[in-house]
DNA sequence: CATGAATGAGGTTTCATTCAT
DNA sequence: CATGAATGAAACCTCATTCAT
């Protein structure tokens, strides 16, 4: 193993755990390269400037959220099934990986300016694709309403499954409960997955 | 008027705006006074330090949602009209309100640090009492679905509607639309309705 | 009584005590308008300037010194009783007013600027003219020796009484005792006396 | 000599002389700077931050006073002319070092903050071990009052010699003479040697 | 490839003082 | 006589970045 790439990483590890955790602005390149142990001068050496690092990052979180496709939809049978497959995946995912979800928040907030400035623009979701394959099947078997947009429900999903740990904080302060109790976290599966089951299927489909 | 409230609105309105732009670390007290035109000592004058002036401007984001709720419920009859209603009236309150939902935003990112410290402990959700009630009135009637819980679908709803808002940069990136075209302003709103109507209401009652 | 006078005798109470405690640097005018009640503009309608309230403090002190004299050298009878009177008096002057000789002391680190610059400069130690009588009674007498010089054993006198105030700290630290315990505070005292009065009186007349 | 070394010292040096001239709060951080050539980043780089440096310095005046004990008490003979000696010695010091002396006197009256929070915990008076010996061997010898304390001595010393340097104004202006003329500077010494002589030394020894 | 020193611009905060009423 | 708002200079400190080795 190559020295220098052993500390490339780690600074990137670190920068991804800080700019998760302070953002952009709240972070500083001192305490990224006192966290990684690594000498200040080797962030521009690696990576340009701060922003170069943080761009890296971005892209990194976006390589792993492309990991997530290859699990969706390989299993189960049934679109109902898979529909409540895709939501416990989701669901994990943003409990599993809090640092790249906040990234993108940050990154929605900064107004998408280093999205943009990199090469991602090719970059689909994840999700889309297999979504959109199942969609198309299940309004063939007359199984799901014909008027849905993959791109809206893909959309709904996303924002059904965020909202918890996006507004989190804000949530737990005026509805007054504790969002990431262990009751809470069964309790919201269940509840978006019926909600999203009877939202899409036909009647006679819907789950009791 | 007395003198000296000119110069702490105009410090407050000021900083709203630069908050909501660019988060607390991503402004400068210097940019703050420079656009609202006022002597940087009032700053402190009034609000203690940098951090006293954010936290005035969550309290005042908080207290601006409060007013929501005399609108919501009010006009409609029917619980459907009426979820319809407030669908509306959410995603028209998070376009004009863009500065607000934005410091909420940031505000969850800072893990809620300024929520807690300050005197909003007593804050309710402004659409929680009147979905609850509206609620209650359903079920008795038969309307909706008898397991739902008013908290969780609040947080849906908000879920469903923000997205649009919170993720517009990483979704436009990944999905390839912008989603803040005139068409798909009204889609999104049509589509929302839909899966909520259909996620909540009992089959019978299902618009088709 | 007047409304003002109190004002500004407030004023200058106040900051006796926070220049005593944290020399001119040390103390802000709005920590003394804060710490008195009164308006920061009084301390500019009544003393000018920070400097001038300085001033005034520094007069203030020295006036107080004043009214040492009339005390010393007057109840007892003989030159070593009388020399015994006058440190038990210098000693207690220093324990109970401790603000005003840690002025003394800023003003000397200071290089006496304040004292050269207002008009104290007919002030005289309060002590030294009835040092001065006494000493040249004793001498008369043949009771002390006749090369001693009444302003340097003034010097010596402060010297031996101010060093356990005016170095406190650091002799605590040094010596490993506490200067102000009580069992100090009298060992000293006698300590002081016998090595003040060993020093001076001839030797027929030292106490065994 | 590594390259860094010398900006750190340069540092010290000017901070002990500024410091020493104006206390803690009358000296600037930019000051400092300015007068040592160095960047003002340095001063947080090396010391953390002002309070630090002013640590550094404290630390620094009491190494320095260390090496005084070295010189006491070596070359002269008898008990007499090794107390000659000292003074000699102590007056010569406070002479040759006001800086170290004055850091001294804003540290008690800062009430040794500084003192206290660093490691100079263990200090000890360079004179104290050295007059301990050379007082029991003249109580020995019947040289010396039986009664004499050490440690109250060395203040006692510590406080007839400092007193001139340490009152120098205030006494300046009280007494109407100059203390730092060329004649006051040997009568000083000659004054305090027999004052201290006479006070301490057994009758048939004192000198005429 | 790696390091610690160095830099200058700019950050937040505090100061003594003055203004308007 | 008294007040709270306002001011600009300057204080302490931190930033991202570069230099020299």
């Amino acid at each position: 193993m190559k020295p220098g790439k052993n500390t490339k990483s780690q600074l990137l590890t670190t920068a991804i755990q800080l700019f998760a955790e302070s953002g952009f602005h709240g972070t500083t390149v001192d305490k990224i390269v006192s966290a990684a142990g690594v000498n200040k001068r080797m962030v521009y050496h690696y990576f340009g400037d701060k922003e170069g690092l943080y761009q890296s990052v971005i892209k990194e979180v976006y390589d792993h959220l492309s990991a997530l496709e290859i699990q969706a939809f390989e299993k189960s049978k049934t679109f109902r099934d898979n529909l409540t497959e895709i939501i416990h995946l989701y669901f994990d995912f943003l409990d599993q990986n809090p640092h790249f979800t906040r990234i993108l928040q940050w990154e929605n907030l900064n107004e998408g300016k280093n999205i943009r400035s990199t090469d991602l623009k090719l970059f689909k979701s994840p999700f889309l694709g297999a979504l959109e394959r199942e969609l198309n099947k299940a309004k063939k078997t007359n199984q799901i309403r014909a008027d849905l947009d993959a791109k809206h429900l893909l959309i709904s999903l996303i924002g059904l499954c965020q909202i918890y740990s996006s507004n989190r904080y804000t949530l737990s302060q005026t509805l007054g409960i504790d969002l990431y109790s262990v009751k809470t976290r069964s309790l919201k599966k269940e509840h978006t997955i019926k909600l999203l089951l009877h939202g899409i299927l036909k009647k006679e489909q819907t789950p009791q």
